[in-house]
DNA sequence: AGCACGCCGACT
DNA sequence: GTCGGCGTGCTC
């Protein structure tokens, strides 16, 4: 009797046994499909990896499986694979690696088909006196089925009022058939635009020739300052894949998949784009998925998880900013979605090109090493100039709710021009904390290392670590006092701020806060694309995505913040912000200046990102890191444990350590450092440390990787607290 | 991860 | 007396 060998998504490493279902044949037992199975008390959806002969499990404990799940594997064997590898390689169990890839509908097992793919219709010859007069219910049926000829799903019949139960007395009667529906694929390759493609200049022309022409699997680093026409490279490119009949996948940050990047892509191609955003419903998700997997859908568009999208004729890949941090999954199964990209290409043979005006360093490290070909946008489309910048300098200056003198008048002098104002503060609410004037108490989390930022509307403290929310105290928990002061400005505080200064003008602040409710970003935009004179204030959701093209004054209030940070990425954090956000400025044909509000207007770093570029900035830091002997000239995995007493994460990472050091770390030459607490040691009521594990071959850590996860399993300790491991971490935090 | 079991502290 | 927090153990 063969036995059925599963991945269970759960986050046990191993495969699990099964007898095959009741009354199952042979032939269904295709590696691939997904079965479902009793798993502990619970009913989960697992994936076959391979039948075998023989199982080590006592017969007691086997259980049978309930049923298989598919005729065939749902997951093209390209994704399986990809899958699988990126598992392995950033050491996440199999089963939930290969459930992740899946659309949660495919992984709550429901069935592998389009929404409405069973429809129904009148036959060809069907007639309607055919129905005796008693039969009006039939009758109803029969006209409503005649009155869509192409089809309608029982879903739609129901809410026309029609009884589905009839269906089957018409069928009988040979009045009514059911059919299968597919999406067709449109056949819209003869005309595949809708609008002529812009003019290149050279530089733009050079990019899509070589992305074009190279022939199987390739990686570019495309490098494109603000301005210089990427997104029409990656239009006129991919029209070339369309062309020869196949498809491309843009992957997009977060906060970048804007309706305005949407909207370019749907102007120029007269083809299915869809659109993987995050309020799509689950059901609109898996539709979407099986577009993609039967080349239905030409150009998929999404974030992050897009990329396990199955594309039936894989053309090209676009990874849009590539050095943002969102396509590293923070949790659970901590892929990069970017590297993983680069592997999908080398995979199936296509070309992967990572788009950017400010590279990651590693990028940059990998386009220098030759790994991948280096394309650069330096001209900027039409007469476009160049931002210029200014350090304002504020060591001595009294700040006003955030705001400098001379920048305030610099905002005042913009708005009489008729022109529109944008401020970037990176920091939410009305202040960073509230603090006791007469003793210095602050409002502390109780859960977190942090102070609580006080939000004004709605009045109350909120932490922005773990969520936690309580109303303001109106005295000083510590000595009494009524002197309780907010301390610092956020967004909130800035914009009221402004109203007060320019009451003339509208002050349209843009962050978490003012865009929760749907649309409302879409109105903001419609509003400050009027252009009438203005003033945004917001976060980073103002710098990624958004094109303004009637800024013509960008003020960075706090650009100092992330240059001291404990991250060692800290620098290129801030500088690749600071040029984001810059980038909103001097659009179109109007000259842009930003101005920088800063501690530290002569720190090298800032200097030379201001007055050299991007460019010289990454190589310096680039040769900082080769130096300094961090990645990308090293590779790192981190071990992450926290629990709920002080301490014992630390030391449970400690006892791994020692148990790991004289066996595995000094032979294999790996490097480490730590444990130590986190830098917030105390976050949502748990106590973390990390071991930080390094060595400049990538091969010899991975490999004993699995070493170090099996022995952290097996240590009484480390399971006592709950520990996780991140293969080349973005976070060190 | 879930989910259940089982043990101690503070409430209707 | 029970409710419920969380430490422990298990999943073919």
């Amino acid at each position: 009797m063969p036995y059925l060998q599963l991945a269970i998504p759960s986050p046990l490493r191993r495969l699990f046994d099964y007898r095959p279902p009741q009354g199952c044949s042979p032939e269904s037992l295709r590696p691939g499909v997904r079965v479902k199975v009793p798993f502990g008390r619970r009913e989960v959806t697992g994936v076959l990896i391979r039948v075998t002969e023989h199982t080590e499990v006592p017969p007691d404990k086997l259980k049978a499986a309930i049923a298989v799940l598919d005729e065939t594997p749902p997951m093209p064997e390209s994704i399986l694979k990809l899958a699988r590898w990126a598992g392995n390689y950033y050491q996440h169990p199999l089963g939930d690696a290969l459930s992740q890839a899946l659309p949660v509908l495919l992984r709550k097992g429901d069935p592998c088909e389009y929404a409405h793919q069973h429809l129904w219709r009148a036959t060809a010859d069907a007639d309607i006196s055919q129905l005796g007069k008693t039969a009006a219910r039939q009758r109803e049926l029969l006209l409503l089925l005649l009155e869509h000829p192409n089809g309608i799903s029982e879903d739609a019949i129901r809410a026309e009022g029609g009884q589905t139960t009839l269906l089957k007395k018409l069928t009988d009667k040979a009045l009514a058939e059911s059919f299968i529906h597919k999406p067709d694929h449109g056949h819209h390759d003869n005309q595949p635009l809708h609008e002529a493609p812009l003019t290149l200049n050279a530089e733009q022309q050079q990019a899509v020739h070589a992305i074009i022409t190279a022939d199987g699997f390739k990686t570019f680093l495309l490098q494109g300052v603000t301005g210089s026409g990427k997104t029409e490279v990656y239009l006129q490119a991919i029209e070339h894949f369309i062309r020869q009949g196949k498809q491309a996948l843009i992957l997009v940050p977060e906060i970048g998949l804007t309706p305005q990047t949407v909207a370019r892509f749907k102007a120029r191609f007269n083809l299915p784009v869809v659109v993987l955003h995050s309020n799509l419903t689950d059901r609109q998700r898996l539709d979407a998925w099986l577009q993609a997997r039967e080349g239905v859908a030409r150009i998929i568009i999404g974030t992050r998880s897009a990329i396990f999208t199955p594309l039936k004729f894989p053309g090209v890949i676009f990874i849009d900013e590539e050095h943002d941090t969102s396509f590293k999954q923070q949790d659970g199964f901590r892929y990069n979605a970017r590297d993983l990209a680069v592997m999908r290409g080398n995979f199936e043979q296509i070309p992967v090109v990572l788009g950017t005006a400010t590279p990651a360093i590693e990028s940059l490290y990998n386009a220098q090493q030759g790994r991948y070909q280096w394309l650069k946008l330096n001209q900027r489309a039409g007469n476009a100039l160049p931002p210029k910048f200014e350090l304002l300098d504020i060591r001595q200056l009294p700040l006003q709710d955030g705001l400098s003198a001379p920048l305030v008048q610099q905002i005042k002098d913009h708005l009489k021009q008729g022109t529109q104002v944008l401020i970037f503060l990176n920091r939410r609410g009305f202040a960073p904390t509230l603090m006791c004037h007469d003793c210095g108490w602050l409002a502390d989390c109780n859960r977190c290392d942090a102070h609580m930022t006080l939000h004004r509307k709605p009045f109350h403290l909120h932490c922005h670590h773990c969520d936690s929310q309580r109303p303001v105290p109106t005295t000083c928990n510590s000595c009494g006092s009524t002197e309780l002061k907010p301390v610092g400005a956020g967004t909130e505080r800035t914009e009221e701020a402004l109203q007060k200064l320019f009451p003339g003008f509208p002050v349209i602040r843009v962050d978490r806060d003012t865009t929760q409710r749907k649309n409302a970003m879409q109105q903001i935009m419609d509003r400050v694309h009027q252009g009438l004179p203005c003033i945004l204030i917001g976060t980073q959701m103002l710098a990624k995505g958004h094109h303004f093209p009637k800024v013509t004054l960008v003020a960075i209030l706090n650009a100092d913040s992330g240059l001291f940070s404990a991250d060692f990425r800290g620098m290129e954090r801030t500088a690749q912000l600071i040029l984001q956000v810059a980038g909103r400025a001097g659009r179109a044909d109007h000259p842009g200046k930003v101005v920088m509000q800063t501690h530290h207007a002569d720190h090298p770093t800032i200097t030379s990102l201001v007055t050299e570029g991007y460019q010289a900035f990454a190589q310096q830091e680039l040769s900082q890191r080769i130096a300094a002997h961090l990645p990308p000239s090293m590779h790192c995995a981190m071990f992450r444990a926290e629990a709920r007493h002080p301490g014992m994460a630390e030391r449970a990472l400690r006892k791994l350590r020692d148990l790991l050091e004289p066996d595995i770390l000094q032979p294999q030459g790996i490097q480490w450092l730590g444990p130590l607490p986190s830098p917030m040691e105390k976050r949502a009521g748990l106590f973390r440390a990390q071991l930080v594990l390094q060595s400049r071959d990538r091969k010899a850590l991975h490999q004993q990787l699995q070493n170090i996860i099996r022995e952290a399993e097996g240590d009484p300790e480390a399971r006592k607290v709950r520990w996780s491991v991140d293969v080349d971490p973005v976070d060190m935090l």
